[in-house]
DNA sequence: CGTCGACCGCTGGAGCCCCAACTTTGCGAG
DNA sequence: CTCGCAAAGTTGGGGCTCCAGCGGTCGACG
C-alpha cells in the first residue's frame, strides 16, 4: 500500500478534518473549485472530485450558482423510532410527537402483482393486487417513499377515511397479522426516487421491504424508500 | 421535467435494460470506453461516468487492465435471516445452515469510551470498556465487520473459549437483557472499512448500530459494518 | 512444441477547457 | 434611498487528452 495515494484524497481528507473538527462550521462555505486548484495545487479534475466525494458522504452540500457548504444536518436521525405497528405511517408517529407536522399523500390503483411482488406474496403473476403509493413529507420536504401491495380482497376497506393501521384493518376482516419481516439494504435511488425525495447526486438510499405475515401466509408487502443520509431507521425489540 | 436529461443517463439506461432483461448475463463484458463512446455516439466523459455510475450501482464490477463485467451475484439477499439473539455471530447462523463455512477472526482490547460511545452507553467518556473487533468471512470472502463495545467488568468472560452469546455471557453475571435496539443507516465506507470488506469503488455500507439493553441501562453497543450491495438485513418479529 | 516476453487494450487518475444555468453582488439610474 | 439589472462567480454536464498499471494474446525463439 501506500504506493501514491491519488491527489484528490488529499484535498478530501483534509477538507473532512476541518469539517470533524469543526473548523469548518455547519454552514460554512468551502472554498470553490478555482479556488481548492490553486491552494492545494491541484488540477481542476482533482478538486472537483474532492467535492464530489464530500457531497456523496454527506458533508457537504453544493448549491448550483451558489458554492458548496458543510452541511447543516439537525439531528433528526436516531429520533425515529420505528414502530411496526402502525403501517402505513412508519416513523410518521414520532416526528409528530416531536411536534412535526408530517403530511401525505397517496394514491391506490388496481394492479397485476408481476414476477417480483407475486414471489414476495407467493402469488401467481396476474393475481390482482391494490397498490398503493404514499409519499410523506416533513414541514414540506420529502421524507420517505412508500409503495404498498394488498389482496384486492381487503383493498375497498383502504378508502379515503380508513386511515387505521393495516393489522387493525386485517384484523376486521379476521385475519391476524402474526409476523413482520423486514429486510433492508442500500442502493442507488432509481430517477423517480431521486425526484419525489428531491435527493442530490450521489445520495443512497436505504431501500426496506417488509412483509406482513397471517401465520404463514403473507398478506401485504410494501418497499420504504428512505434518504440514506438524513435518516436512520430504527428498530426496537423486547428479548 | 425532461427539459434535457444528461448523455451519460442514456447510456445508463440503456445497458441497465440489457442487463435486468438478461440480454447481458451475469459475467457478461461491458462494452470499454472507446466503444460506448463509438456506440451510443457521446464523448469519452460520458462514457465513463455512465460505467462509474452502474458499477456504484453493483450492477457491473470494473477489472482494470481487463474490461467491465456484468456483476455475478449469488443470490445471497434475503437468505440472510439476521436473528437478534446470537450475538457476536448474527447472520452466521443462517450462513452455516446453508453449508457455507464462515470464519472469523477478532481481538479484544481496553480502551476508553470517547464520546461517541459514551453516549451510547450512557457512561462518561473516561470510563473503561473492552473493544472487540470482528471480521467475518464466508468461503474466505470478507462478509462484515463487527466492533463490540462492552462494560469492562463483563470483558474477563470473554475469551477463546468463550463463544456464548452475549446474552448467556450476560445472563450469567446476572443481567437479563431485555431489549435490543437497532439503528441503521447508510453511508460512505472509511477506508478501514473499504479495506476490510474488500470493497469496490463507489459501494455503499449498511451501518448498524445496535446497542443491548438490560431494563433502562445499556449494557453493550455495537457497530456493524456490511456491504450494502451484496448484502442485506433481515428483520423477522412477531407481532 | 512449449515458454516467455512484447504489445495492445482497458481502467482509473489527472489535467485542462467550454458552456448552460443559477446566485450573489455591486453599481447606477431613478 | 431604493430598485433593477448586469457582471462576476460557482456548480454541474460534457469534451478531449495523457499516462501508469494491469491483463490477455500472440508470435518469436529456444
Amino acid at each position: 500500500m501506500a504506493t501514491s495515494d491519488p491527489v484528490y484524497l488529499r484535498v478530501v481528507e483534509d477538507i473532512r478534518r476541518q469539517i470533524i473538527d469543526g473548523a469548518l462550521p455547519p454552514g460554512a462555505p468551502i472554498p470553490s473549485r478555482a479556488q481548492l486548484t490553486r491552494k492545494y495545487q491541484v488540477g481542476e479534475t482533482a478538486a472537483r472530485h474532492a467535492l464530489r466525494v464530500l457531497a456523496s458522504e454527506g458533508l457537504i452540500i453544493g448549491r448550483v450558482g451558489s458554492g458548496h457548504y458543510v452541511r447543516e444536518r439537525p439531528d433528526l436521525t436516531s429520533l425515529h423510532r420505528w414502530r411496526f405497528l402502525d403501517h402505513p405511517t412508519p416513523l410518521v408517529a414520532d416526528l409528530q410527537a416531536q411536534g412535526s407536522r408530517v403530511t401525505w399523500d397517496w394514491h391506490s390503483e388496481p394492479v397485476e402483482a408481476g414476477p417480483e411482488i407475486a414471489k414476495r406474496l407467493r402469488l401467481n403473476e396476474s393475481a390482482p393486487l391494490t397498490r398503493t403509493r404514499y409519499l410523506y413529507r416533513t414541514d414540506g420536504k420529502p421524507l420517505q417513499l412508500a409503495t404498498s401491495y394488498e389482496l384486492r380482497e381487503f383493498a375497498p376497506l383502504h378508502t379515503d377515511e380508513d386511515r387505521r393501521s393495516l393489522i387493525s384493518r386485517m384484523f376486521a376482516y379476521g385475519i391476524k397479522i402474526t409476523e413482520v419481516v423486514e429486510s433492508v439494504h442500500t442502493r442507488v435511488p432509481r430517477p423517480v426516487e431521486s425526484d419525489a425525495l428531491a435527493l442530490a447526486a450521489g445520495v443512497h438510499v436505504l431501500h426496506v421491504e417488509r412483509t406482513h405475515w397471517a401465520g404463514d401466509r403473507p398478506v401485504e408487502t410494501s418497499d420504504i424508500v428512505i434518504p440514506g443520509d438524513r435518516f436512520r431507521v430504527t428498530y426496537s425489540m423486547p428479548v
